[in-house]
DNA sequence: TTATTATTGCAACAAAGTCGCATTAATTAA
DNA sequence: TTAATTAATGCGACTTTGTTGCAATAATAA
């Protein structure tokens, strides 16, 4: 099952890459400027987590959110995603944190997958409302 | 508005005591002795968060999970939630871990929620896993 | 007992996500 | 270039989760 390069597909992926942060389903659709089924989205959106270019994890809002992956061509070294994502309540932007992060576990317990999730205001948004006051 | 004593309540809180693990609306729904309402269930959970008996926070299925907050008599020290909780794919338990982890976030970020959720195995499961081989 | 109002059940609803299936179109083979 | 193959899409149907309005019920106070 080989891909195929259509114009959809390249349509999200661009969206992703101009708005420099992750998205849920009905973000990216608003920011379309193809319409485009919400079934295709979520689709082509699965295909890149298959295919490594995308990464998904769930908001507090039980959203999926879908990232880039930066380094995604690197196939020295493991693709991990022990890190936390960011969204600011005020600008809504989600971001990816750097730091892979680890978690102690309790002997014998084994990870299989990793949600890290914070909810608060960046760095933009807290100077600007310093800024009103 | 004060709180009521009702059978319901009592039965939910009796659940979440008795199974020692964090629970989803409908594997509360599913070991409840009494049948109640959907939207009862959400009501009562949610009020006990409200009165810090309970917290809530997000798996990585997307549903709100539900769990019994230790020390939550103890007003003396803030009561914190950052920590993780941990899901067997196993056995199905989903439990807190008891670490609070700090995450560093770059310079004037602000946190206000934090969801940390994690899958995988547990001790008791992998070991079962072991001696199967 | 009676009045007050927190709690419940029920129905309706919105949103998220998935799936089957017929149609379309990208790619490959002829 | 044309025909065959099959990945990708659109659409509708559906499930699950969670919320809300409203009338009925019942715990508590008067
Ligand atoms: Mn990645
Ligand atoms: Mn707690
Ligand atoms: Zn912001
Ligand atoms: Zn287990």
């Amino acid at each position: 099952m080989k891909r195929r390069s259509t114009a959809s597909k390249e349509e999200v992926l661009a969206v992703l890459k101009a708005e420099e942060t992750a998205m849920s389903h009905d973000m990216l659709q608003s920011k379309l400027s193809v319409s485009m089924d919400r079934a295709t989205i979520y689709r082509i959106l699965n295909r890149f987590c298959e295919d490594g270019q995308v990464h998904k994890f769930v908001g507090d809002d039980g959203k999926q959110y879908f990232a880039l992956c930066i380094n995604c061509g690197d196939e020295t070294e493991h693709h991990h995603h022990n890190h936390f994502h960011f969204k600011c309540l005020e600008c809504g932007k989600v971001e990816c944190l750097r730091d892979e992060v680890e978690v102690s576990l309790p002997k014998g317990y084994v990870t299989r997958s990793f949600n890290g999730f914070i909810s608060g205001v960046c760095a933009g948004c807290s100077s600007l409302k310093k800024g009103e006051e």
